[in-house]
Order: structure tokens, then C-alpha cells, then sequence
DNA sequence: ATGTCAGAAATCTTCTGA
């Protein structure tokens, strides 16, 4: 099963990227992240054409809203909400292949915190660390490491030094702080995550997935962060058959920030 | 401090979030 991640920012943006690449890299499931559309408004149909039948949407307005797009039938889909609060931030669902094993698919779009490095002083870094503690308590809770299950998303945070394109200068930016770096590591212990791109590619290696707009051009692998990811539970760590950033397609316009990332899991 | 996007609400621009 091949499954990728994308923060598209505005899915209606960008309509004619998705058909791109799935006709490209054929995958199986697509999670989005930053739909920024409205259940009521989600072009479902544009989306069914291009192979996707089965569609999982939880909107927020203009703001945040992920998605599950999937070529197989899909159950159980949850809309996840943290303290009774709706944000258009977790949705999972049951993808189950004639053909195979059921899969629990989550994608996640994980708040990006604000500017100041501080959660004493800055309420949306102190609001991102919760997120995440909260999403750990869940998995913990709700799974075992015998589950097949997949994390997939814009966790805005950038967890190795190879992950940015300057270790020393972003260690006081936001995505990057030992406060991210710790949280992200309380999240990968809930189910002993093993993070599928860093399976293929080496660690030391620099990897991007978000490139700033605020940049005068764009550049492959310059000045690139490595904020979005794809997770396996442990009874999916050996089925890691290929891992990649679909780096072009921060190229293509109108761009996303982010490139897709892609993952092949063997059946 | 700056750069650029996208969407919403209300105008033809400003705000918010990132």
C-alpha cells in the first residue's frame, strides 16, 4: 500500500497537483493537511474522478482541515476533537483493501506554535506541546504494538539536525526547540513510532519537506525544513518497502509550501 | 524586521494564521 502525506494548503487550490500526482506515483491513500474548506465545500466529486472513491473530511473554515482520500473502502472514520474543541485537526479511518490487511490511517495537522520559543510566554507554543501530549494519551490509549497503524502529517516540527537546513540557527525557532524536539519524542514513545522516511534514508542525510514563500526562490534542498511525516506502528516496521519527499512538487504552480511525502508499505 | 501565500469579511483592503 502506498501511502502519502500532503500539507496542500487550500485543496481547492490545487486540485490539478493532486491529479498530477496521483497519475505520477499511483497512491493508494492520500492525507491531507490545510484543506481549508468546509465539509459542505469539499470538491468530492473533482477528487472521485481522479480514482479516490472513498473520502474522509473533517473542515475548519478557512483554516486547518485534513482529509483521508482513498482508492480502497475505508471505516470507522472519527473526526478527532482535543477538549471538546472542534479544529479540523485529526482525522482517522479503517482503510481496508479487498485484498489485505485493514489499516488505521490517521492524518494530522499539528498547530505550528506562534513565534516567541517560550511556552511560559506564548500560548501557542504552550497550546502545540498539549496537542501533542493529548495525541500521545490517545494512541497510547487506543492502540497496541500489534496494530497495524499509520501516522501521517504536518507536525510542524523538525526533529533531527539534518531535518533544517541550519541545525545551530533554528534551534531558538519554533519546530525546532528542544521543547518541540522533546514533545515529538513523547509522541513517537505512545507506540513506539518508527518514522518510515528515516528507515530508507539516512539519518544524517538532510531531508526537507517545507520551503518558507518568504524566499526570493525556491531552491532544492536549500533553506528547507523537514516538518511533515510519515509513522508506522511496530507491527508495520517491517513492511517498510520505500520512503521519498516528492521535492518537485514544491516547484509546481501555484506551490504549497510543503512536498508530499511518500511511503510504500509491502502487504 | 523582513519576505509570501490563502481565506474571510468586507471592500476594492485589511485582517488572521502560517
Amino acid at each position: 500500500m502506498r501511502i502519502l502525506s500532503w500539507n496542500i494548503n487550500s485543496v481547492r487550490k490545487r486540485l490539478e497537483h493532486v491529479a498530477r500526482i496521483a497519475e505520477a506515483h499511483a497512491p493508494d491513500v492520500i492525507c491531507l493537511q490545510e484543506t481549508k474548506v468546509n465539509d459542505a465545500d469539499f470538491p468530492l466529486a473533482d477528487i472521485a474522478r481522479l480514482g479516490f472513491a472513498h473520502i474522509a473530511t473533517y473542515g475548519f473554515g478557512g483554516y486547518n482541515g485534513v482529509a483521508i482520500l482513498s482508492r480502497h473502502p475505508m471505516r470507522d472514520v472519527v473526526r478527532h476533537t482535543r477538549r471538546l474543541k472542534n479544529d479540523g485537526r485529526h482525522i482517522s479511518a479503517v482503510v481496508a483493501p479487498a485484498n489485505g490487511e485493514a489499516v488505521s490511517v490517521h492524518s494530522l495537522y499539528v498547530p505550528a506554535g506562534g513565534e516567541a520559543p517560550d511556552p511560559r510566554i506564548n500560548d501557542k507554543f504552550a497550546d502545540k506541546l498539549k496537542f501533542i501530549d493529548d495525541t500521545a494519551d490517545y494512541f497510547a490509549g487506543e492502540f497496541g504494538f500489534r496494530d497495524r497503524v499509520v501516522l501521517t502529517g504536518d507536525l510542524n516540527i523538525a526533529p533531527l539536525p539534518s531535518d533544517v537546513w541550519d541545525h545551530h540557527k533554528m534551534q531558538k525557532r519554533i519546530g525546532h526547540t528542544d521543547y518541540d524536539i522533546a514533545a515529538l519524542d513523547r509522541l513517537r514513545r505512545s507506540l513506539n513510532w518508527t518514522d518510515a522516511v528515516r528507515e530508507i534514508i539516512p539519518p544524517d542525510d538532510p531531508v526537507f519537506t517545507w520551503w518558507s514563500y518568504r524566499q526570493s526562490e525556491f531552491k532544492v534542498d536549500s533553506k528547507g525544513w523537514r516538518l511533515d511525516h510519515i509513522w508506522v506502528s511496530p507491527g508495520l516496521k517491517d513492511h517498510i518497502a520505500s520512503a521519498e519527499v516528492l521535492v518537485d512538487v514544491r516547484n509546481w504552480t501555484p506551490p504549497s509550501d510543503h512536498a508530499p511525502v511518500l511511503v510504500g508499505l509491502s502487504s
